[in-house]
DNA sequence: ATTAGCACTCAAATTAAATGAGTGCTAATA
DNA sequence: TATTAGCACTCATTTAATTTGAGTGCTAAT
């Protein structure tokens, strides 16, 4: 069978109409939405060659059709037409900020409020080089370790010395931290680099291995693959996600991090880099996503280092707000990258 | 009409079996549970003058009897024994870690865990003084502002200068900065302050202020009343709190840290300072709340600053086993801050 | 003072009936 | 040949009626 013009009308029409009600849609609805002048016995007909190529369903006899997750992939391949960009929503949606942590939280933040789903933003994962390293007695036995990675991710460490030290010595390390590992990345530091400061480093060799540790730590923190979200509980207003205990449990998934980041690389790695991926129901990684749809996009750094931005929300989205939001968002980040503006990361 | 100790005994079993089971309670069952044998005819007449004092109620005439909030005021104020500290609960429950900020939200996980309820912890309200300041330039126009207050409370600041700035320059307003700031607490630093700065900094008075005005906002975020939050999911697992709808909006006052930031302090305000309170459906402040119960505990520094430790569960709370934790907690925390083990404070 | 016994109440569970949106099929129509 | 009017049929949902049973209050006997 040909899936014909008015065969994709009136699945665009289903579609769009379950989208926006959702219930499902009957024919006589279709008959008086669409443009087409078709009874409703036409459209039944149609309907029920739409249904057996498999892009709707009845969820029972005597009701409507609704979209298949086959059906919604299709629209979003395919009939959806974007959303034309109004001008005032052109308009700039971010603040500027100087540092990437902040400027991260809030793109979560805007997309969650404007599309009222639940959003995710990962930090871009780059080789981040050490920018600015220092070292400071703050009492009198606490070293304070100040570092800053490229993007402006500021690291404290502080670090507990039992041998009381001078500013002099404060000072020495600082030199000897700063020669070794200014524009330095994690993979630099390797054992071999270890050896070589020790060595440089005489009678303090020992302190140093406290200090160095410490260090390594902050700088590996600020390479650990950062994930802000936003509007988790925006998942609640959504009912038709399954049961209570169902979205409880994608609730807390999306609340720990660590699992949230191991989906966001599951559908990263399935990109096949053209930019926003559409994750539909079973395509979607994660047991609980069933009946969720996941909608990412990727922005890009100047070096080429890329980050995530994901939406995680009912089947039934608004797939072209969505879409055409996270466009937006993705091209004002990357203007903002290019340009330097805002999160400041010229080594 | 008096309580004498069987209606108290009764009482108390009805609350206990009732706090277990979440139903309502029935003479039957009460007249086997205890041991006073008595058949179930006599705990009826009882329970109808327990219900005729105000401490239980029916939720409709052929049902048992549920409490009332006046019957879970006496129960929490008078009959609930509190848990016998088995000898392992005693063993800590807190990692130690160097800065508070982790502290807190190791507490509020820990507690969550422990209790599956949501918890809320504030940092200690105290008049921070600044410890240690420093100013360095990280870049071409970027200084960076690393001011540690006492508690070790960290915050960077990075400052976009417009002047061209040398090392030197640097080290002055270093000194400067030093010299007026360094054990002052954000009431110290007003207009005058900054006008005898000013008046010290000469030729660089136009780039102070910047430079000043980061500080003081730095300063002013670490003296902010920061709360951390844990377990928010747990409201989930408690249907008798509402419908959806509401439950969703208390997960949101939860989640927005303004708003209960004012909760917090309005449970504080009425607190008594005996350490632990506990407010009951209509006690707890904020409007979705009136099926929930809020149980508060006040940790102290040796300084005198205090902080709370709040948990949110529904009315039907296991309170006997929330308090010992939270007793428990607190004495922990007030331990680690009396020894200065853990954060350091020492200023 | 306590308790056995019994009639009574009412939420909740179960069953039955009514409703109505929507379908598929057929026969008439353009 | 494609479209459509018409009609019987299906089945989730709604509404009403019925049954069940836990639990009560009262009374009379112990």
């Amino acid at each position: 069978m040909e899936l014909d013009e008015r065969k994709k009308k009136i699945l665009k029409a289903i579609i769009a109409n379950y989208l926006e009600t959702g219930e499902p849609v009957g024919s006589r609805t279709i008959s008086k939405y669409t443009d087409l002048n078709l009874s409703s016995a036409t459209i039944r007909n149609e309907m029920a060659d739409l249904e057996e190529m498999g892009y709707i369903i009845q969820p029972h006899t005597s009701a409507g059709r609704i979209p298949t997750d086959m059906g919604y992939r299709f629209y979003v391949d395919s009939l959806m037409e974007e959303k034309v960009d109004v001008e005032e929503e052109k308009s700039s949606l971010l603040e500027r900020v100087d540092r990437m942590e902040l400027l991260l939280k809030q793109v979560a933040k805007v997309l969650a409020y404007n599309t009222n789903y639940a959003t995710m933003v990962t930090a871009p994962k780059y080789k981040k080089t050490v920018k600015f390293i220092q070292l400071s007695k703050v009492d009198i036995d606490n070293l304070l370790a100040v570092i800053v990675v490229e993007g402006n991710i500021i690291k404290n460490k502080l670090i507990d010395v039992n041998v009381e030290l001078d500013n002099e010595d404060v000072l020495k390390f600082n030199i000897l931290l700063n020669t070794f590992l200014q524009g330095a990345s994690l993979e630099d530091i390797n054992l071999e680099m270890i050896q070589a400061m020790k060595a440089q480093s005489g009678e303090y060799a020992p302190i140093l291995e406290d200090i160095f540790s410490g260090i390594v730590d902050a700088i590996h923190d600020a390479n650990e693959l950062e994930i802000y979200t936003s509007g988790a509980t925006n998942i609640l207003k959504y009912p038709e996600i399954g049961d209570i205990r169902k979205t409880s449990e994608l609730l807390e998934t999306f609340e720990d991090k660590n699992e949230l980041s191991h989906l966001i690389e599951e559908t990263v790695s399935k990109a096949d880099g053209t930019g926003i991926q559409v994750y539909i129901g079973e395509e979607a990684p994660g047991q609980n996503m069933k009946d969720c749809s996941i909608v990412t996009a990727t922005y890009k750094m100047p070096e080429g280092a890329e980050g995530t931005i994901g939406i995680l929300g009912p089947k039934r989205m608004d797939y072209k707000k969505v879409v055409s939001t996270l466009k937006n968002l993705t091209i004002e980040l990357d203007e903002i990258f290019k340009k330097g503006e805002g999160v400041n990361d010229d080594g």
